[in-house]
DNA sequence: AAGCTCTTGGACAGCGCTATCCTAACGAAC
DNA sequence: GTTCGTTAGGATAGCGCTGTCCAAGAGCTT
């Protein structure tokens, strides 16, 4: 007999499934009684608790998440909004707040916004039919739908940090993506480089936050020069970096530094280098942006900066399950920070 | 007002859902026909559907997954497990999948088992609680008890075929790893490689049928030896890659090219090879597998296996949705095949 | 014309829970 | 001792659907 089938137990016909009913009646209570106790709702006699659960124990009871979000209202689902799957940072997001959900019985239920506002918003109309609990939203470039959507349940915001005094006190977790922008760039200055470009792709929120402490940067140096801006919307990937180094090269030969918005477009760069004999750093130093898998096995090994990706993961979920229960956060936004990781390239 | 409220209307007090007995009453039918009416369901009277179909439009009516699921006992998930999220390839499959399953309605709920047996039967039965409609499983290296759980649903392999002759008629879509290890490593032989080492880590059943692949062919060469194989257990990466290139080139020198098991092996190798200045692929030829993102860009390009994981998911999606509604599919493994990709590294 | 099957619409009983209301019992306060 | 507030258990009515049963009518056959 496998042993997860209990055959003395009074099972439901049907499914098999062991049913609420079921364990209010071994333990000889209601079965508000049972739902009560199992669930720490209302306060309930601790003789009754224990022989509850000892019930729901022993018939190897598990609640209907169906029958459970009918009544309730709220499933135990939560939504995960990521623009892409094909982007280590977010597929790191989705996988640290995932098990964080998990360990706490919730289901993640996924959605691929592809950077795209009416994709997003059509998503969310699909995901909250589902009741989910809360919601965990990557970026901060809303439809005002979206944004309406977005209001129903606990939602804590992924990545970057909320402007201040933006109108609503959003929850958000994640680091100053300015204040890293401006590090990195602080950090090539002090090394002696003097023509800084910035090159990116995929020109989402937080990239353009970057490239704003860029500026400041370079503009607090007295640097600053519009022709060191290198954007291109096209999706961001290896052979693209290498395209755009090319490019920069060979139109500003000048350039003795190019900060890549993410170590992807880096390590293109990096690769073209090595195909055209370009020395790095020697000729031109080469920066990314969030310690991406491989940056440490470059030639030379990519200097960028470290996000922590799952620490945001995992603390967002953690603020989103507060949400839920109830709790105000101690701090409606958590900054995470950067940390700067010197290697060869610069 | 907003356009997606229509306040004419009479709606469900505290959710703002409309309601199917809201429908039906605004047709002048039944719940059950309106029901019926909606999802095509028994014979109803083309009038009166259409009549149903113009009420739920006008409405807004959607319905609600989790009343749906406690009456039918089948909710609108699909489960999907993968074992990792670190590897592309997963990623890939499930992006794939849930593409596929979401625009016929379906939800994904993802589990990652990490390799691990026991974590994957845990995440069977926590899934199954929601009545998934379907199930996609990658692999074939499953508990006894986690066999016993597919069997409650509709369930699709991935990546790789059923054995034949196997005990149960399980359905799969992939292609054939042995043929496709084989075909790689003729290939090399054909060149004229004739010490043509494996290297594998992450040892799941695709790759040791890689691996059998390649000593067949090397076999009827008459060119097997059992010290060409190296095999490591630890997870796959761009580092190891690296390490195990070097011990491969120190131990063995002779060796004149070396098979990865998959391409972030030897995308790392040729990083290893690069730093030490071993040329590729004139002292030893390297080759992957997967085509992963980046094999194009290494420095030499990398010659490798594609592997059609964005079809698979999508096949295994549109078999599995057929198994759904019913449809014994026309064959119960689908081979997508592989293609061989010659570029500069072999 | 009676009897038969076949079709199609409606009534209704749940699916397995939770939320709400109700009641009994108890202690505190005057 | 009466009134009140408070606590803890139970009864019950749904949550919003679907599946099952039933009945009315249409179309056949004999």
């Amino acid at each position: 007999m496998p042993p997860d089938r209990p055959s003395s137990v009074l099972r439901h016909r049907a499914t098999g499934r062991v049913t609420l009913r079921e364990v209010s009646l071994a333990a000889g209570v209601s079965t508000s009684t049972a739902s009560r106790a199992l669930r720490g709702e209302r306060a309930v006699a601790p003789e009754l608790i224990e022989r509850v659960q000892a019930a729901a124990q022993r018939l190897a009871y598990v609640p209907d998440p169906a029958a459970r979000a009918l009544a309730s209202r709220h499933s135990d689902h939560v939504a995960v909004l990521i623009p892409l799957l094909s982007n280590t940072l977010f597929v790191d997001l989705l996988e640290a707040a995932q098990k964080t959900l998990r360990m706490q019985g919730y289901q993640t239920l996924m959605g691929v916004t592809h950077y795209d506002r009416q994709e997003e918003e059509q998503l969310l109309r699909e995901l909250l039919l589902h009741r989910p609990a809360g919601l965990l939203v990557t970026g901060r470039d809303h439809s005002p739908a979206s944004l309406d959507l977005m209001a129903r349940v606990p939602c804590v915001h992924l990545m970057d940090l909320a402007e201040s005094g933006g109108p609503e006190p959003a929850y958000s977790v994640g680091f100053d993506q300015a204040q890293a922008g401006m590090e990195l760039t602080t950090y090539l200055l002090r090394k002696g480089y003097r023509r800084v470009a910035f090159a990116a792709a995929q020109l989402d929120a937080r990239v353009m936050q970057r490239m704003s402490g860029w500026r400041t940067a370079l503009h607090s140096a007295g640097l600053y020069d519009a022709t060191l801006e290198w954007l291109n919307p096209a999706a961001s990937s290896l052979a693209l970096g290498g395209q755009m180094f090319e490019q920069i090269v060979q139109q500003r030969p000048a350039v003795d530094a190019i900060f890549f918005c993410n170590d992807d477009l880096a390590q293109g760069a990096l690769l073209c280098a090595l195909r055209r004999g370009i020395r790095v750093p020697e000729q031109v130093a080469i920066v990314g942006f969030n310690d991406l898998t491989g940056s440490d096995q470059t030639l030379p090994p990519l200097t960028t900066v470290r996000t922590p990706r799952a620490r945001i993961g995992e603390a967002a979920a953690q603020m989103l399950l507060g949400l839920i229960k109830g709790q105000a956060p101690e701090q409606t936004q958590i900054d995470l920070g950067f940390e700067l990781i010197e290697r060869g390239s610069a």
